[in-house]
RNA sequence: UCCCGGAUAGCUCAAUGGUAGAGCACGCGGCUGUUAACCGCGGGGUUCAAGGUUCGAGUCCUUGUCCGGGAGCCA
């Protein structure tokens, strides 16, 4: 259908001109002096168009009572507003009504919900001002995670959502199998015969791509992948999904220094593009959502992340007069009010924590020179706390294996990966964000769980 | 998974152990430019489930289910 967005009707197309307009009535205040006012939204953008309907349209009648969610298409011309709140209007010449809402039952009505209401109705949150907005700013993310990297010449590669690889250190898996549950075939030994399964051998949902992009990188030089990721925890929290999307750029010749300036200039780029080309979604996030969400961004856009060593960070906290829960000390890993302390209270901005001890770091990242420590990197925001992890990789292969059988992994069962350590074995670099954490990041939602569209957590897969 | 809190009308919430209410939504009526329109009237309840205490339970107790907040795991 040829149509005009109210996106562009609100904001650019000149008074006078015919259009058509397609989308869903949010309200519609009649009068009974002759003609109503329908309140036009069709996803394109936060504002609605004011569609004048008057009372010699053939089907007035059906109009003027049209219920919220009712589907309509409008011909008609766009003349500037006589009333308040909107710069133009729609005289409508034309509605077509497409498709009625049940106004008993339809469950998004004018008014305010709760956000857990809304996940229950998941199907039609995204007919809200809040759903709407924060389903553009995802896209408008995913957009800007795209540019960053295709300007910056790397190369986007896809990297495998069924793997093999059983323990890569990033929490449990979802497996992946045509196995008759109820029917299941036994070896010899009465253990599982993965070889009458699909792929004859034992699989699962990836928790991460990075082993793969390694290879990739090597081969490209800079590659990002960017796509679903499943961890099976069991994590009730309004910052973990069961499925998310994560973005996974990794950088051959790039070392850890390296890897946290492109950490850095990479949020930025993702900041800067959604305060330049999300203005009235921000807005609305700003006034409705969380009132420093712009102010945030901008500031992080104009000044540099804190960066600091694990050890560093830890001095901060044990001097701190503060009673901690967990009490910080040098071998125990950050804790979530060790990061909220280091981020809203002592630096007020994005923090980057490097060289975290070895021994609670998984295999993959490079060993330092002092031997107690690896090339680790996170990056802790406030309120939403790790936004990225990374590292840069270990990249020698005595050391690689050495690690390996210390963590009770067999380097057999990852050939190809040490393999890349035999041919040509050159440093590199990388790190993953959470895409959803972005997101609410920048929006302000509160729970992870409204800002991707079908949500999967413990015990809940539906829709 | 652990700790804490919650579940009452379609939604958001009230209700000293003593007749279950309001706002919004919905229906009807009124209103000649409205802005989550406004004004009047009306319908609407297995108080999450199952037990228990009590003359009497939405309210107290037990168990279960689900939801939220915090913690752990992490992006």
């Amino acid at each position: 259908m040829n149509r005009t967005t109210v996106q562009d009707a609100v904001t650019k197309c000149p008074p006078g001109e015919e259009l058509t307009l397609a989308g869903w009535v949010r309200t519609v205040r009649a009068s009974k002096g002759g003609f109503s006012f329908l309140a036009l939204n069709d996803g394109s953008c936060l504002a609605n168009i004011q569609i004048v309907a008057d009372g010699k349209l053939s089907n007035y009648d059906a109009i003027a009572k049209l219920p919220t969610g009712s589907s309509v298409v409008v011909r008609g011309q766009l003349v500037a507003s006589q009333g308040k709140g909107q710069r133009v209007e729609v005289q409508a010449g034309q509605i077509d009504i497409v498709g009625l809402a049940d106004a008993e039952k339809f469950p998004i009505q004018q008014k305010h919900h709760s956000m857990e209401f809304l996940r229950t109705v998941a199907h039609l949150r995204g007919r809200t001002n809040t759903f709407g907005a924060v389903w553009r700013i995802r896209s408008a993310v995913s957009w800007a995670i795209h540019e960053f990297f295709q300007k910056n010449g790397f190369v986007y590669t896809h990297t495998p959502i069924i793997t093999a690889s059983d323990c890569e250190g990033a929490g449990e898996l979802f497996r992946v199998s045509t196995l008759d549950l109820l029917n299941l075939p036994r070896d010899e030994k009465g253990g599982l015969d993965f070889d009458k399964d699909f792929f004859a051998r034992a699989t699962y949902l990836t928790v991460s791509g990075q082993l793969e992009a390694e290879t990739l990188a090597c081969a490209l030089g800079k590659v990002y992948t960017f796509g679903p990721t499943f961890r099976a925890e069991n994590s009730n929290t309004p910052r973990h999904l069961a499925e998310f999307w994560m973005v996974e750029p990794e950088v051959a010749f790039n070392d850890l220094r390296d890897n946290a300036d492109l950490a850095e200039a990479f949020l930025k780029h993702i900041f800067r593009h959604v305060l330049e080309h999300c203005r009235a979604d921000m807005e609305f996030f700003n006034e409705r959502i969380d009132n420093t969400v712009i102010a945030t961004l901008e500031g992080i856009v104009a000044s540099d992340f804190e960066r600091l060593t694990y050890t560093q960070a830890m001095e901060i906290l044990t001097k701190a007069d503060k009673t901690w829960e967990f009490p910080p000390a040098w071998g125990r890993d950050l804790q979530t009010e060790h990061e909220r302390f280091l981020t809203e209270q002592t630096f007020k901005k994005p923090v980057i924590v490097t060289d975290y001890p070895s021994t609670i770091k998984p295999f993959y990242m490079r060993l330092s020179d002092d031997g107690k420590t690896v090339a680790a990197m996170d990056v802790l925001v406030p309120k939403i706390g790790e936004i990225i992890g990374g590292s840069q990789r270990e990249e020698r292969l005595d050391v690689l294996e050495r690690r390996m059988r210390q963590s009770n992994l067999d380097p057999a069962n990852y050939w190809w990966y040490v393999d890349l350590r035999r041919y040509g074995s050159v440093p590199h670099a990388g790190f993953g964000l959470g895409l959803e954490r972005t997101v609410q990041f920048v929006t302000g939602m509160a729970n992870i769980r409204d800002v991707i569209p079908f949500p999967r957590t413990p015990r809940l897969a539906e829709f």
